[in-house]
RNA sequence: GGAGGCAUAGCUCAGUCGGUUAGAGCGCUCGCUUCACAUGCGAGAGGUCGUAGGUUCGAGUCCUACUGUCUCUACCA
C-alpha cells in the first residue's frame, strides 16, 4: 500500500538501484535487430550538474524509455568530455591558489594533476546524472580521452592529414593572451564595447602630404606595412605608389590601392597591419606586404614595438596616443562603439594575431554535410534550425584546431631535427622515415577539444575497432542538445562522421532551448539565479524536475523555470500519487477480472474510449518528438478526465452493494490506471514505478512493460458522446446551485425532461455529481418555483423555493440566450455561403447543420423560459 | 550588414494538415474541512490572436509590408 503522502525521496534512489541491478539499461549489441540509440552529449569534467543537463537528460530519458517500452533494442550511451581549455583553465586557477605556475610542474606533472582532476570531478558529475533517473548504460560510459576515443582521434587526424584536409599554416587566428592559446572562430564571443576612434595620419618623406585615417587600435600601427585606399577613389589616386612614414618605428611604407577599402567610410584610408587583423592580412597577401608582429603571446608588445616594447597592449595604446598628441599628429578622438571579441572561457579580449597553426580545410567537408541535411538523411526538430546550420556551413572558414595547451589530445605530428621532415603516422615514429635520423620531437600543441567531440557518436561505439556496438547501433537515432552548440558540435559531428564512416552520425536532431529564470534571464553563477538540480531533486524529486522542464514546452524554445510552474508540477505528481492510492485502497484484497469478463458501465465505456484516443495521441506525439505536447495531453487526461470525472463516476458503485458491479468497476479502474502509469512512465519514471509495484497484478518492472497500444474493441463512441452530454448537464446544474448559493452539502430534487432519451440511464451519475436526493424524469409541477438548466441532453429544473430571484434568473437566461443566438447567426452565415456549401468537405457542412439545429432547439427553450420569467 | 525567432487572457505560455464556440497553468471572484488528494474540490469572470493589406468558401494558422522585441551571425578600419 502506498504511503499517505507523496515523498519522492523515499523511493527514487531505491528504484534506480533496482533498475541498475536488473541491468535494464544495458542492451546487448544484436546486429540487425531494430534498435534505437542515443549517444549523450558529454558534460565537461570541470563542472557539476546544472539545470541544462537536467533538461537534456530529461528529454533523452523520456525518448529512450518510450522506445525501450516499444520493444526497440535501446542504447543510451553516456560519457564525459575532457574539455581541454575549460579544464586547463580550472587547473591553472587551482595551481595558482597553491602558488604554483603550470610551467613549474612541467608537462608531465601537469597532466598528472589533470588526470587526478578527471577522476574526482568526472566521477562526481556521473553520480549527479544518476539522480535524474536517467536510464543510460553506465557499463558503456565513455570519456573523450579514453583509449577508444583517443585512437579514433589519432586515426581521423592521420587520415585527414594524408588527404591534405589538415594542414599547417601561418594565418590570422584569435589569440587569448591569458589562456595563451589560439582559439577557433566559434570560441570567440563578441560584445559591443565603448571605444574610441583615433584620427591621425602618416606623412610622405618630403613632409608635404599627410594621409589621414582613423583606428580603434592605435598600438597596431607599429606593425603597419602599408596604407590602403580604394583604386577608384580620385582623392587619392595621385598618392598610390608613393610612400609614407610610420612614426616611432620610422618605417617607410607604400600607399596601395585595394578594393577592400570602403570609400564612403571615414576618410577612405586604412592603415594595414597584416600581422594583427584578418582583413589586413588578406590585403597583405594580395600585395606581398611584410608581416610584422608587434605583440607577444601574453599581450605585451614585443621587440618590434621599439620604445613601447615590453608594455602591456593597453598601456602601449595609452602611451602611443599620448605621444601622438605630444607630437601634434593626433587630429581627433571620437567615442566609438564597436564589437570586441573575447575568449569564451576566460573572457579576456582576444587579439587577432598571425600565427602558425593547424587547420582543417572545410570546403570539401562542408559540401556533403550540407547535402545530408538537404536530402533528409538528417532532420532538425524544429526545422528552422536547419537554416541556421546551412547559414554557417555555407559560409564556413577553415577550422583552427591547434591549441597551445597541455590537457588534450596531442597533435600526432613529429618533426625531424636532422632533415626537418614532418611525420604524421598512426603509430609513434622512432626514426625519421626520410633521413633515418632518430632526433624527432613531437608537436607541442594539443587539439581543440571539439575535434574529439566531433567523433563522439562513432568513436564511443568503437567504429575503428570493428565493434558489434557500432554495427548494432549506428547511425544513432537521435541527437538531443541545446541550440547553442549547433556550430561547436552538431555541425562538426555531421561532417566528421560523413568523412570517417560515410554515414550520418544521427537521423534526428532534437534542439531544445535555454533554461531561464523567472524573469527570463539566463541562469548564471554571477547572477546567482541558478537552480541547483541536486538540491531541487532532494526537495521535489527527479520526476518533478523532469516534468516541469518538459510539460507544455515547444521544441527549441527557451524555458522559464518559475516557482509557480514547479508547484503546479509537484501538485500533478501528488495528484497521480493520490489517484493511485484511491484505486489501490479500494482494490486491496479484491478479486479483479480481465476487461473481457466485465460488464462495462456507461462511464467505463467512456473512459476506455478516452484512454484509447489518448494512447493514440501520446504515441504519435512522442514519435514526432513533441514531448511537451505529449506530456500535456497526458496530464490533462489524468487530471481532468480520469480524476475529475471517472473516479467520481465510480464512487456510487464502489460504495454500493452490488459486488459484481464493484468488481467490474475496480477492474476497469486498475486497467486504466495501469495504462496511465505506462504512458506516464517515460516522463515520470520513479513515481510510476513506485505505484506500479503496488498494483495487484504487476510485473517485474514497469520499465520493461510494453507501451500501451490502441484497441479498437475498447472504443465506444456513442456511449462516450452521451457521457459528454451528461457532463455538460452536470456542470449546468452545478452552476445553478452555485449561482443560488445552495450549500454543497444540501441534497436537492431535480426535474429532468430528456431530449436525448438515453439520459434516463444516467440517473445514478446525476444524483452523485449534483448531490440529489431525488431525480424526477418529468417537468416540475407548475406550483414549484424552479430554475432551469438546459443542456443538449435534457432540460433540468432545480426547485429552489423562495431562493428564486426572478430578475437574476432572467438575466442569467438572457445571457445564455445571447450566446446561443450569436452562434446561430454564425452558423447561418456559414450555411448560406454558397462557396462553403460547394467547396468545404461534406462532413464539415453536416456538422455545421447539426450544430445549427441544436442551437435552435436551445434557443427555443431559453426563449420560452425567458418569457415565463417576465 | 545578413539570418532567424517571438508578438494570443492580468502574468507565463500551448495551439500539429487553414475547418467545433481560440486553450492551459498561475493569478483573480464566489462557494466548499464532500470518506484519494486543501499539493484539493465545485462554479465563474477575463481574449477585435501586434498593425495594415492579400490569398481562400473559410485565416490565430498561409503570403506581403509595417511596428515592437529578443537571439544568432558577420564585421567598417
Amino acid at each position: 500500500m502506498l504511503e499517505k503522502t507523496y515523498d519522492p525521496s523515499s523511493f527514487e534512489h531505491k528504484l534506480y538501484e533496482f533498475w541498475m541491478e536488473r541491468g535494464y539499461f544495458t542492451p546487448k549489441a544484436e546486429v540487425g535487430k531494430p534498435y534505437f540509440s542515443i549517444v549523450s552529449p558529454p558534460p565537461n569534467i570541470t563542472g557539476q550538474l546544472h539545470i541544462g543537463h537536467g533538461l537534456d537528460n530529461a528529454i533523452m530519458d523520456t525518448i529512450v524509455r518510450f522506445k525501450r517500452m516499444q520493444g526497440f533494442n535501446t542504447l543510451w550511451l553516456p560519457g564525459t568530455d575532457h574539455a581541454s581549455i575549460a579544464t586547463e583553465v580550472k587547473i591553472v586557477e587551482q595551481l595558482k591558489k597553491e602558488g604554483i605556475d603550470k610551467h613549474d610542474l612541467g608537462r608531465e606533472g601537469f597532466l598528472q594533476r589533470a588526470w587526478q582532476w578527471k577522476e574526482k570531478y568526472g566521477g562526481r558529475i556521473v553520480e549527479q546524472l544518476k539522480k535524474l533517473a536517467s536510464s543510460c548504460d553506465w557499463s558503456r560510459l565513455a570519456f573523450t580521452m579514453d583509449d577508444k576515443c583517443s585512437e579514433a582521434v589519432r586515426k581521423q587526424f592521420v587520415s585527414m592529414y594524408k588527404k591534405g584536409l589538415i594542414y599547417r599554416g601561418n594565418r590570422i587566428i584569435n589569440w587569448c593572451p591569458v589562456c595563451r592559446t589560439a582559439l577557433s572562430d566559434a570560441e570567440v564571443e563578441y560584445a559591443e564595447q565603448d571605444g574610441c576612434f583615433w584620427h591621425y595620419g602618416y606623412t610622405t618623406p618630403d613632409g608635404k602630404t599627410t594621409v589621414t585615417f582613423a583606428t580603434t587600435r592605435p598600438e597596431t600601427m607599429l606593425g603597419d606595412t602599408a596604407v590602403a585606399v580604394n583604386p577608384n577613389d580620385s582623392r587619392y589616386t595621385h598618392l598610390v605608389g608613393k610612400t609614407v612614414i610610420v612614426p616611432f618605428v620610422n618605417r617607410e611604407i607604400p600607399v596601395i590601392a585595394d578594393e577592400y577599402v570602403d570609400m564612403e567610410f571615414g576618410t577612405g584610408v586604412v592603415k594595414i597591419t597584416p600581422a594583427h587583423d584578418p582583413n589586413d592580412f588578406e590585403v597583405g597577401v594580395r600585395h606581398n606586404l611584410p608581416v610584422i608582429r608587434v605583440m607577444n603571446d601574453d599581450g605585451t608588445m614585443n621587440e618590434n614595438a621599439g620604445e613601447f616594447a615590453g608594455l602591456d597592449r593597453y598601456e602601449a595604446r595609452k602611451r602611443i596616443v599620448a605621444r601622438l598628441k605630444e607630437m601634434g599628429i593626433l587630429q581627433k578622438v571620437e567615442p566609438h562603439k564597436h564589437n570586441v571579441g573575447s575568449c569564451y572561457r576566460c573572457h579576456t579580449t582576444v587579439e587577432p594575431i598571425v600565427s602558425r597553426q593547424w587547420f582543417v580545410k572545410m570546403q570539401p567537408l562542408a559540401e556533403p554535410a550540407i547535402q545530408a541535411v538537404r536530402n533528409g538523411e538528417i532532420t532538425f526538430h524544429p526545422e528552422r534550425f536547419a537554416k541556421t546550420y546551412f547559414n554557417w556551413m555555407e559560409n564556413i572558414k577553415d577550422w583552427c584546431i591547434s591549441r597551445q595547451l597541455w590537457w588534450g589530445h596531442r597533435i600526432p605530428v613529429w618533426y625531424c631535427d636532422d632533415c626537418c621532415a614532418e611525420i604524421c603516422e598512426e603509430h609513434d615514429p622512432d626514426v625519421c622515415p626520410k633521413c633515418g635520423g632518430s632526433h624527432l620531437h613531437q608537436d607541442e600543441d594539443v587539439l581543440d577539444t571539439w575535434f574529439s567531440s566531433a567523433l563522439w557518436p562513432f568513436s564511443t561505439l568503437g567504429y575503428y575497432r570493428d565493434s558489434d556496438d557500432f554495427k548494432a547501433f549506428f547511425p544513432t537515432s537521435v541527437l538531443s542538445c541545446g541550440y547553442d552548440i549547433i556550430f561547436f558540435w552538431v555541425a562538426r559531428m555531421i561532417f566528421s562522421s560523413l568523412y570517417a564512416t560515410g554515414q550520418v552520425p544521427f537521423r534526428h536532431v532534437l534542439m531544445h532551448g535555454i533554461v531561464r529564470d523567472e524573469q527570463g534571464r539566463k541562469m548564471s553563477k554571477s547572477l546567482g539565479n541558478g537552480v541547483d538540480p541536486v538540491e531541487f531533486i532532494d526537495k521535489y524529486g527527479a520526476d518533478t524536475l523532469r516534468f516541469a522542464l518538459i510539460n507544455g514546452v515547444a521544441n527549441g524554445s527557451d524555458i522559464r523555470f518559475a516557482p509557480d510552474k514547479i508547484d503546479g508540477t509537484r501538485n500533478f505528481m501528488n495528484k497521480v500519487w493520490n489517484c493511485g492510492r484511491f484505486v489501490l485502497m479500494n482494490a486491496e484484497g479484491k478479486q479483479l477480472v480481465p476487461l473481457s469478463e466485465c460488464k462495462l458501465s456507461l462511464a467505463d465505456k467512456w473512459i476506455l474510449t478516452k484512454l484509447n484516443s489518448v494512447i493514440g495521441e501520446v504515441t504519435e506525439l512522442l514519435e514526432k518528438y513533441e514531448l511537451g505536447m505529449a506530456a500535456q495531453t497526458l496530464s490533462d487526461f489524468v487530471w481532468s478526465e480520469f480524476c475529475d470525472w471517472y473516479i467520481e463516476f465510480t464512487k456510487p458503485v464502489l460504495y454500493g452493494t452490488d459486488e459484481i458491479a464493484r468488481r467490474d468497476a475496480l477492474s476497469v479502474l486498475c486497467y486504466v490506471l495501469d495504462n496511465i502509469l505506462k504512458l506516464l512512465h517515460p516522463f515520470a519514471p520513479c513515481l510510476t514505478e513506485e505505484i506500479y509495484q503496488a498494483m495487484p497484478s504487476h510485473g517485474e518492472s514497469i520499465m520493461v512493460e510494453r507501451f500501451p497500444e490502441q484497441h479498437d474493441e475498447l472504443r465506444f463512441d456513442d456511449d462516450a458522446s452521451l457521457v459528454e452530454e451528461l457532463k455538460e448537464l452536470v456542470t449546468k446544474v452545478r452552476n445553478v446551485r452555485s449561482t443560488y448559493n445552495v450549500a454543497p452539502s444540501k441534497r436537492i430534487r431535480l426535474y429532468v425532461v430528456p431530449y436525448d432519451e438515453r439520459i434516463r440511464s444516467c440517473g445514478v451519475y446525476l444524483a452523485k455529481l449534483c448531490n440529489l436526493e431525488e431525480t424526477v424524469f418529468a417537468p416540475a409541477p407548475s406550483d414549484e418555483k424552479t430554475v432551469k438548466a438546459v443542456g443538449v441532453a435534457a432540460a433540468c429544473e432545480v426547485p429552489l423555493g423562495d431562493l428564486v430571484d426572478f430578475a437574476k434568473e432572467a438575466e442569467r437566461v438572457a445571457k445564455e440566450l445571447e450566446n446561443v443566438e450569436s452562434e446561430i447567426a454564425r452558423a447561418e452565415a456559414k450555411l448560406s455561403n454558397q462557396g462553403f456549401l460547394s467547396k468545404a468537405p461534406a462532413q464539415l457542412v453536416d456538422n455545421e447543420r447539426a450544430k445549427l439545429a441544436k442551437f435552435r432547439e436551445l434557443q427555443a427553450q431559453l426563449q420560452a423560459r425567458l418569457d415565463e420569467l417576465k
